[in-house]
DNA sequence: TGTACATCAGTGAACGCGCGTTCACTGATGTAC
DNA sequence: TGTACATCAGTGAACGCGCGTTCACTGATGTAC
């Protein structure tokens, strides 16, 4: 036996290889084929690692993938946070939202494209994983309507109604935005201006619902 | 070399292997996984027939692939065109139309399991035509609406913007109820339920814009 | 109607290949004292 | 500081397996006359 105090505190040198083989697998996700459909041996070697090195960091693939979608939303929490933060939604504040929604997807592209061909083709585990955190999205987003002066009158199965609504429309325009080219910004400007129209539209719908609510 | 006309006129055997290997594959899909990860070995083995009889239907398997979406479409573009004939688009017939729908979307659950899997995580060739079929449901709904007096001074864009948020959310809407069970019927009433007000919501939005483009 | 023949759908053996996983190994790095 | 040792990350050979595809085959069905 070791003293305690001195062996607890060795600490192993960072493990880089662990990093390549989440890389790697993103990197064949954007360029071949759902990461469902990867096989351990093709990550390894793009990671430029023998295929059994794969062991010393992940049980299986499916760890790997469970590994890759918290590091996607562990991120996009963040981001939502910082856009939440700034301000109540108003119909002004619209355009600047996609913006630094869209904006982010752009600049995660990979993990994006990860999670929405695993939301619709993954195995159970991982399509409940991520439906969890869009239903978390789509609950966060009823509570910041709630505080909506506006929106007094509207009861939480309603609210929660509209936040989907969003939720879905984002969603599919966010899947829309994937299947353009990387370079591609007039494709990207114009699906950045629907998706703004949308808004504001469904914008009008919850106005034009509270009228009625208050009836 | 023999007489044509009657040499044409040979009619062969119905094949029945045929339709059993598609049967399996959406059979597979419903229980197992995407259709892209499915291997011609495990569909010939369920249709109940060896490997190689496959080939004698279609030459690989996203030739299979192709022939069910195909298949998918045909039926389901016929269902549309029956709902689309019954009235002008009003509030009143939503509900009604929706059930249609998702009624339909019950009825031939594999199919749509299949399309939706496919949609994000096929090959690009499968994915372009699938999306290439929703564009036209959009581009027929966009139809649709110019003819309903009030949106008359909408211009084309925008006709096609607010079609574009209906398709979107029923596509979110219809991936939500085929993540149910087969027989969770409360749970199918309020996806129903939630997709009635939502459309509604848009509904009350679309009315609003109009008042705005009159201006 | 009967016979000879062509077409067709399904068979079964065989191939080379990439797969996930096991194992004993090597050599580098960190720790104890 | 120097040495002996433990831990750890990556290696390379090997395994059995399911894969897509080829081929020559068989037997049933349909056609010609």
């Amino acid at each position: 036996m070791t003293k305690e105090t001195t062996s607890r505190a060795r600490k192993p040198k960072r493990g880089q290889t662990r990093e390549a083989l989440m890389a790697a697998a993103l990197d064949l996700v954007v360029k071949k084929a759902p990461f469902s459909s990867l096989s351990l041996r093709e990550v390894t070697k793009r990671a430029g690692v023998v295929p059994t090195a794969f062991y010393r960091h992940f049980p299986d693939m499916s760890a790997l993938g469970l590994t890759l979608l918290d590091e996607s939303f562990r991120t996009l929490r963040h981001m939502m946070r910082q856009v939440r933060q700034e301000e109540l939604p108003n119909e002004r504040m619209l355009r600047g939202s996609l913006e630094v929604y869209f904006n982010y997807v752009r600049n995660n592209r990979a993990h994006f494209l990860f999670v929405s061909k695993e939301l619709a083709g993954g195995t159970p585990t991982m399509r409940n994983a991520i439906r969890r955190e869009i239903r978390m999205f789509t609950n966060e987003l009823a509570m910041d309507m709630a505080r909506f002066p506006f929106l007094n009158h509207v009861n939480a199965e309603d609210l929660q109604m509209m936040a989907g609504l969003v939720v879905n429309n984002v969603t599919a325009l966010t899947q829309e935005m994937l299947e353009l080219e990387e370079d591609d910004e007039f494709g990207q400007n114009q699906v950045l201006g629907t998706a703004e129209k949308q808004l504001r539209l469904i914008y009008f719908g919850v106005g034009f619902w509270k009228s009625k609510a208050d009836q």
